[in-house]
RNA sequence: CGGGGCGUGGCGCAGUCUGGCAGCGCGCCUGCUUUGGGAGCAGGAAGCCGGAGGUUCGAAUCCUCUCGCCCCGACCA
């Protein structure tokens, strides 16, 4: 491609409330604009480099038995229906109607598409497993889209499906995918690992997120250096700090005048935290959020609740922060509430509440606190479980060291989904002894645009982008100086001989051939980030070829013209090769 | 959905408080000079100031409504 004629153009100025580098910058080099909230268009640059990424999703996803296929991006709103989630999911989805006023949806995934196809063309356990694949346009209308490529309304995702006759064929097929993620990442330069993550809306028993670390992700994660455990933050669990075992004591009304909160309370008695209940009133949506309920989540005083387990607990599609009169009509009082003599709410409990006798607790009175609070014998808790938030420092659950946090974006997730969608719509097949049985499903994704998105936050320096050669939309950035385009300067003529010998070399080149000055030049090549650049001038010339260099590198080195294209070959094929030997599989957990 | 902010040539911004000729830098076009890290000089094109309504002799500026975008939170595979 010639820049002279190429569509787009650098900025030499951001678009103003622009953040991320990785945004920034492929705004700069002109590999993206936006249209409109969440809706980018990919410029041939940015048209390229996915290119570049999707043969990687290809050849990986080849590579683990998966067939290539397309899937309507338009969906009849029946099959989300069936599955359920036409209700669940809520205004993330847009719905629309045709002329004859049929219900539509724009897809959000494909799950029901696959399911709807295995019914029909998925007949005898001889027709398992299976993996199909398609690289699609999905639609998510997201509350706030942010940061450029990485968090978007409409996007180009990979998603693979998994067809299994049995939980065994699903976790061989999971795995397979698990290893196939972690090539893909690393072939394509970004970092990332593995952390287990909620199944959310996607339902289903075993899920992971695969993340890459950075300041600007929205995923806070939970990891332990000493023995590799790492989960989403949603998840995470953690050993809790026990309390003392003491016997029963009776139930004592104590005046606690203005102590509202945790601290207030804890430093007016002269207790710890850890010493108190918190109580925690949510307004849970249930059925589908159709139907609302009020919870009332308890925890001791030292912890934080986390909302997805939480919402887990109950089976709840949403949660909000309950009305204050809401509460009252439960019997409670806001700031000194407990779960003793309340009514019309479910109770839950975190397992620590159950295992630490005499907590100090509301008394469902203004100015009152209870004395000696005892789970079971006070209250009778509708649930027991895990409802609590992990944070900085807080003991692994594995091997009980004090874990750190990060912040991640998720570029990958893989899920076992199970027998849940192909129960929905009657996918079965029959086994070897003519029994009816369910097909196991799994469902797996990754986003192009925003994996390209953390490529660039990856690599990049304050002078652009810096691509590893695996994506970079051409191979070689090709700089004739000195000399207008088409005139008859030998540089030029040489360059366009270059030009020509590199391409059939096989070589994808990008020659600068506008009738710019040399600074000019250079600082769009740094900001595009080819990774390799060719400068062809009279000055290199006269020293015998011309200059080449990485762009990560400040030194060049000058090439004779008849060995260019073998040069240039092989330090491509050393920088793909470096990609390749850096890939590494953590082990599966 | 809640809070905050911003909409003025292609991009970045000033002007708005205190109403009175629509400006600056970059980019773009033409010419001359220049030519290895975002050149200089000269000339030029380009904005119904997001939109609608109102107040006023007069509105980018004041008022009302509305649309769009950004940031924080809620939400989210």
């Amino acid at each position: 491609m010639r820049l002279s004629t190429a569509f787009g153009v650098t900025l030499r100025e951001a678009p103003g409330g622009v953040e991320a580098a990785s945004h920034r910058l492929l705004l700069r080099a002109g590999y993206i604009r936006q249209l409109g909230q969440g809706l980018y268009s990919c410029l041939p640059l940015a048209h390229r480099a996915i290119t570049k990424i999707e043969d990687i999703l290809r050849e990986e996803m080849n590579r683990i038995g998966g067939q290539e296929m397309t899937m309507p991006v338009v969906h009849p709103a029946d099959v989300w229906r069936r599955s359920g989630r036409y209700d669940a999911v809520g205004p993330e989805m847009a719905r629309f109607k045709d002329r004859k006023n049929s219900d539509l949806v724009l897809a959000m995934t494909h799950e029901e598409v696959v399911a709807d196809l295995c019914r029909t063309e998925i007949r005898s356990h001889r027709q398992l497993p299976q993996v199909v694949y398609h690289i699609q346009t999905k639609f998510r209308d997201d509350a706030r889209p942010r940061a450029g490529l990485i968090r978007v309304r409409e996007f180009t995702m990979k998603d693979s499906y998994t067809l299994d006759r049995d939980a065994e064929g699903l976790a061989r097929q999971y795995r397979n995918h698990y290893e196939a993620y972690f090539r893909i990442f690393w072939r394509c330069g970004l970092p990332t690992i593995a952390v287990g993550s909620d199944v959310g809306m996607m339902g289903g028993s075993q899920a992971h997120e695969f993340m890459y670390l950075t300041p600007i992700g929205e995923d806070t994660l939970v990891l332990c250096d000493a023995c590799g455990y790492a989960a989403n933050r949603q998840i995470a669990r953690f050993r809790k700090p026990e309390a003392e075992a003491e016997e029963p004591l009776p139930i004592r009304k104590v005046a606690t005048p203005g102590a509202r909160t945790i601290r207030d309370l804890g430093e007016f008695l002269g207790i710890p935290e850890s010493g108190t209940a918190k109580a925690v009133f949510l307004t849970a949506g249930l059925d589908g959020g159709l139907r609302e309920q009020l919870v009332l989540a308890v925890i001791r005083g030292d912890m934080e609740v986390n909302e997805t387990k939480l919402a887990n607990a109950v089976g709840a599609s949403w949660l909000r922060p309950a009305e204050d009169d809401a509460i009252r009509a439960s019997g409670a009082v806001p700031g000194y509430a407990s779960p003793i003599g309340l009514h019309g709410v479910t109770v839950v409990c975190d397992d620590s509440i159950a295992a630490s006798p005499n907590l100090v607790a509301g008394a469902n009175e203004t100015g009152f606190h209870l004395l000696h609070v005892n789970a079971g014998r006070d209250y009778e808790p509708d649930i027991v479980t895990d409802i609590a938030a992990a944070s900085e420092g807080c003991a692994c659950p594995d091997c009980g060291e004090p874990m750190r946090t990060s912040r991640g974006v998720e570029v990958g997730n893989i899920f076992q989904l199970g027998t849940r969608y192909g129960d929905a719509v009657g996918a079965s097949f029959l086994d070897e002894n003519g029994e009816e049985r369910p097909i196991w499903m799994g469902s797996y994704g990754i986003g192009s645009g925003r994996l390209l998105a953390c490529i660039a936050e990856e690599h990049h320096d304050d002078y652009g982008l810096i691509w590893p050669a695996s994506v970079a939309p051409f191979d070689v950035h090709l700089l004739p100086l000195g000399g207008k385009a088409g005139a008859a300067d030998e540089s030029v003529r040489c360059a366009e001989e270059i030009y020509r010998s590199l391409r059939a070399a096989g070589l994808d080149v990008l020659m600068d051939d506008r009738d710019e000055r040399a600074g000019v030049k250079f600082a769009d090549a740094d900001l595009i980030g080819i990774p390799l650049r060719v400068v062809v001038s009279r000055r290199s010339l006269g020293r015998g070829g011309v200059e080449v260099r990485f762009r990560e590198s400040r030194d060049a080195d000058v090439i004779p013209v008849e060995r260019l294209a073998d040069e240039l070959a092989a330090r491509r094929a050393k920088l793909l090769a470096e990609l390749d030997e850096g890939i590494r599989i953590p082990a599966f957990g």
